[in-house]
DNA sequence: GAGTTTGAAACT
DNA sequence: CAGTTTCAAACTC
């Protein structure tokens, strides 16, 4: 623990703390943040992000949900004001900066974090705590956005999704702009004329432009000062005066964000008016019609969407969800941001409305829901996911090279960790969130960052695919290796209501890149869906728990890597191989990249992770679950046995990795060994990554995942409140774990112990989040 | 891309 | 609880 990275992030983090900014945001809070705890066993983001999720209301499901209830507080408290009087901001700030932040709106709040010298672009060089504020912040003008009634919440997911694909964004609302500027509909002239300008520069930047976007993103991700500010020059130089402010926060951020917050404006108000919603009277329309709050609101949602996805898990936040659709937000769909981009292309080309042309998802099927649905609310994923996502992850690495959306990539689990501050941050706020807001689905909420991330950057890297049908686009995205992230399901007779879906299992909507037939498993079935899922986890309450359970005793320290459980993360129930020898995917330990154990009724057992005899293979061999960097990794364990080396180094060093993005920690969660041809498993994935950081320890005996020792920590921070009610009141094995296989003991044990003993509290915790599969699922309504 | 294999999930 | 069937992913060709 007493590593150099270490001792950098604290020292970062006191710096942070001792920032006029903290202090600031301190005093807003009603609640002060114990920097105490959050230091002593968090990285300063966590740290950071704690204070948000005190602001949290209990009712979020989703993280995104959590977040923006954060931010929501974070805006009532702070600033009401801001939402209604935006045009008002923009006149009255003289410094450019300042006034780019008016210009923004809600903005305001961020400039308020800040001293009123400093720059934003300076506050961006600071250190990548910055980051992390800004995404609380920033998240918080969204929030009060999309609080308000025109702002709808599709239209702020489609932001967040587009955010992370790179030119969507763009493109849509481009057009809008520069229409709308020239038929002279912005009498706001200057605020909305700059957007243009904005907008247009940033095409005659040339196509390059995404390019140098995948580039800032990456800068971002690192969160390296130098990296930002190098970018932020670029910008600043390209740009005219009065939008270096955004150009500063597009730097840092995704620039997609930027534009789809505009266009979520847009939405926003095209759904007021039905009249709007086609045609491109229409467009002019709501040009118009959002134009008073456009630039505002998209300055502002610029900051924050890119912020925050960038802080955050990088896709996760559906920056407009409304209080009352639980489901919708934890059902968040991870492959959102393809559809929306196929939602946005046809607009544009159609001038039809985006929510109805794109999926059912998108279009609400409930009045009341509306929202919700429109934002394709992606059922949260589980922490299984997660530990899936350890194949993808190395899909995402080379996804996140060539795209530059880093959000999605996380190359290893170790660079997770090391990335205190926005990554974690990013991963704490959803934790917190988590934990403070849903009881039922504690866990999902970080995972479905850390696989929205990666589903992103998998859709980013396949957009194209998407056209072409499921099937194609989902072997394409196998064969392609990368694009894997993101799962889909081809399911024919099982309406995508059963747990042989992948989508359902994972607690997801099925989406369109899926090829499944009569699916069910859309946000316009939500009642089916959620009853079928009472229903199988009636029968049994760990249905949608994730599949791979770490025990709490593995939980190493930081710097204990070298306390590696052998068999600290064990499948929840077992398999039952019997031809594989627990050597390919078929077998779920496997696949979920820990060791087959007692509960294993498996023959043959060759599970390179561990076998079920007690027979640990060599670490060496066992390993391959870790992110192996290869690009290549083929199914296997051969090269995952290649991999280890590398893990182990990186866990003794995780900071030396430090990639301050928030979604690498996420990432780092997810990565799994697995090959990238492998569809990323949701549930392996997240499973193994999902026990494993909850207890701290690593698949399997290798101890390969080290960075979810570091998201242990952070979920250490969860509360009790998050448990779920099964496991809260169920500490008992009847209610959990058929089997008492070790998985199951391991798990059981913790949870009770939660209630009792604050100290494992975070392996407890996390166990119990990793549980509830389907927050959203769960009826909060 | 089609077909086979495999084992979990569901059913009896 | 055990056996069987169903199902879809994983895998092979």
């Amino acid at each position: 623990m007493d590593t150099p990275e270490k001792t950098q992030i604290s020292s970062s983090l006191s710096k942070f703390e001792d920032s006029p900014v903290f202090n600031y945001i301190n005093s807003l809070s009603p609640i002060k943040p114990v920097k105490s705890v959050h230091l002593t066993q968090t990285f300063n983001p966590l740290s950071f992000a704690s204070l948000p999720s005190i602001f949290t209301s209990p009712h979020l499901i989703s993280h995104k949900e959590s977040r923006f209830l954060k931010r929501h507080s974070y805006t009532d408290t702070s600033k009401p004001e801001l939402s209604s009087g935006e045009g008002t901001k923009v006149s009255t700030n003289e410094e450019a900066g300042v006034e780019a932040g008016q210009l923004c709106g809600s903005s305001t709040e961020l400039q308020e974090n800040f001293d009123p010298g400093v720059s934003l672009g300076e506050a961006s060089l600071e250190l990548p705590n910055e980051a992390s504020r800004f995404a609380i912040e920033l998240p918080r003008t969204l929030k009060y956005d999309c609080g308000s009634p025109n702002c709808d919440p599709a239209p702020c997911v489609i932001e967040t999704n587009c955010v992370s694909e790179s030119n969507c964004a763009s493109v849509s609302i481009v057009p809008f702009v520069q229409e709308a500027s020239e038929k002279g509909l912005s009498d706001g002239g200057v605020e909305v004329a700059g957007v243009c300008q904005i907008e247009q520069k940033r095409e005659n930047i040339g196509c390059d432009w995404e390019n140098l976007i995948s580039d800032t993103a990456d800068l971002l991700i690192f969160n390296s000062p130098n990296g930002s500010e190098a970018f932020r020059d670029v910008i600043q130089k390209s740009l005219d005066p009065d939008t270096r402010f955004c150009a500063t926060l597009i730097s840092r951020f995704p620039q997609n964000d930027i534009n789809e917050v505009s266009e979520t404006t847009i939405d926003s108000d095209k759904h007021k008016d039905p009249s709007l919603q086609t045609g491109e009277a229409v467009e002019l329309k709501e040009i118009t019609h959002a134009h008073g709050n456009f630039e505002n609101a998209r300055l502002t949602n610029c900051m924050s969407g890119s912020l925050t996805d960038n802080v955050e898990t990088g896709m996760c936040a559906p920056f407009s969800f409304k209080p009352g659709s639980n489901l919708h937000r934890g059902l968040r769909r991870r492959c959102l941001d393809f559809e929306m981009l196929a939602a946005r292309r046809k607009n544009l080309v159609d001038g039809s409305n985006t929510s109805s042309s794109v999926d059912n998802q998108f279009v609400p099927s409930k009045p009341g829901n509306d929202s919700s649905r429109r934002i394709l609310p992606g059922i949260g994923l589980h922490l299984n996911a997660l530990a899936t996502t350890s194949r993808d992850n190395k899909n995402i690495k080379h996804e996140t090279l060539s795209s530059g959306t880093q959000k999605l990539s996380f190359p290893s689990s170790t660079t997770s960790i090391l990335l205190p501050t926005a990554g974690q941050e990013a991963v704490h706020e959803s934790l917190t969130s988590v934990s403070t807001e849903r009881e039922t689905d504690p866990v999902e909420n970080g995972v479905q960052l850390a696989e929205d991330a990666s589903q992103a950057s998998a859709y980013l890297v396949n957009e194209e695919f998407n056209q072409n049908s499921p099937k194609k686009k989902r072997r394409r995205l196998e064969q392609a290796g990368e694009t894997e992230a993101c799962k889909r399901c081809n399911c024919k007779k099982s309406k995508c209501l059963k747990l042989y879906c992948e989508c359902f299992a994972a607690g997801v909507y099925c989406i369109e890149p899926c090829s499944c037939q009569d699916c069910f498993n859309k946000p316009i079935h939500e009642d089916t869906v959620l009853a079928t899922r009472k229903q199988i986890e009636s029968r049994n309450p760990l249905a949608f728990a994730p599949k791979v359970i770490r025990s709490s005793d593995s939980i190493p320290e930081v710097g204990d890597d070298s306390t590696k459980t052998p068999a600290s993360a064990r499948h929840k129930r077992g398999c039952n191989c019997k031809k594989s020898s627990c050597l390919k995917k078929y077998c779920e330990c496997y696949q979920g990249g820990v060791g087959c154990s007692i509960n294993c009724r498996c023959e043959g057992c060759k599970n390179a992770f561990g076998r079920k005899d007690g027979s640990a293979i060599v670490e060496t061999e066992e390993e391959p679950e870790e992110e192996e960097t290869d690009p290549c990794d083929k199914n296997g364990v051969e090269k995952n046995l290649e991999k280890t080396d590398i893990l182990d180094n990186e866990e003794q060093n995780p900071v030396s990795a430090l990639p301050t993005t928030p979604l690498q920690l996420c990432r780092s969660l997810v990565q799994l060994p697995f090959s990238s041809k492998s569809k990323p498993p949701r549930s392996f994935i997240a499973i193994g990554s999902s026990s494993t950081l909850y207890n701290g320890q690593r698949y399997g005996k290798p101890n390969i995942i080290r960075p979810q020792n570091i998201v242990e920590k952070h979920f250490q921070t969860v509360t009790e409140d998050e448990m779920p009610e099964i496991l809260r009141g169920n500490c008992s094995p009847g209610t959990g774990i058929k089997t008492s296989s070790p998985n199951s003991k391991r798990i059981s044990p913790p949870q009770c112990e939660l209630g009792s003993t604050p100290g494992r509290r975070s392996g407890r915790k996390l166990i119990l989040q990793s549980i509830p599969s389907f927050p959203s699922l769960t009826p909060q309504h």
